[in-house]
DNA sequence: TGCCAGGCCGGGT
DNA sequence: ACCCGGCATGGC
């Protein structure tokens, strides 16, 4: 069967299965920057309770983040994990929102999504899953976003190589899917959602796995 | 109780 | 162009 086809077939199924996700979990397109920043390497739970965090002093905002002393944007998103590191991370896209746009994101959707990737990937703390990221769920661009859980769940049904390149596997699925946005959103909310469920990393756990007879 | 979670960076080959 | 150690919390 040929790849789009095939990628098709597993999205009704997935779909079928586990229903719209409402992706991304986010009320703003800043709340959904900062969370795909946050739950870099880290269960979204934790990087829901930084959020909240931050929401409960009123700075969630590009602004806030900006003038906000690191001492305290350290402390706010703790539960995180490596909170040094991301702390500067968000200072960085405070920074970056601000000089692109002077924070009004709504304007930055209006760019070309090449050009913006790049401006993205330029940023220290934004690599290209978190860029696709942004992307895709917050400027609503035709992103597709490859994951950890992306690699695993379809080397594992061997359509890609194990070891592929991040670009490599988006590149799989953006020539082989049709160009659109709300397809991109929900296939890639529902991989999380089988991964979490039955792709973890050393449990098989392939009973009850809508994908076990393909 | 270790292992893992919706990665990325910097320094080294 | 890869490869790897480091980064840190909370849930199971």
């Amino acid at each position: 069967m040929k790849n789009g086809k095939k990628l098709l077939t597993i999205y009704k199924r997935l779909y079928r299965h586990f229903g719209p996700r409402g992706w991304w979990p986010g009320r703003t397109p800043f709340e959904v920057m900062v969370g795909a920043v946050l739950t870099q390497n880290a269960a979204w739970g934790n990087a829901e309770k930084a959020i909240l965090n931050i929401k409960r002093e009123r700075a969630l905002s590009p602004k806030k983040i900006h003038r906000m002393p690191i001492r305290r944007l350290k402390r706010l998103i703790r539960p995180s994990g490596f909170f040094n590191e991301k702390a500067k991370k968000l200072k960085n896209l405070a920074d970056f929102l601000l000089e692109s746009c002077n924070g009004r994101i709504k304007s930055l959707k209006k760019e070309n999504s090449g050009v913006l990737r790049n401006r993205l990937l330029g940023v220290n703390g934004i690599g290209p899953e978190t860029a696709d990221s942004i992307l895709l769920y917050a400027l609503e661009k035709p992103a597709f976003v490859v994951d950890a859980y992306t690699k695993r769940i379809f080397s594992r049904h061997r359509m890609i190589k194990k070891d592929a390149a991040y670009g490599e596997v988006r590149d799989f699925f953006m020539s082989s899917l049709p160009r659109r946005r709300a397809l991109y959103n929900e296939y890639h909310a529902l991989i999380v959602e089988l991964g979490k469920r039955y792709c973890k990393k050393t449990k098989p756990l392939c009973n009850g796995c809508p994908l076990r007879n393909l």
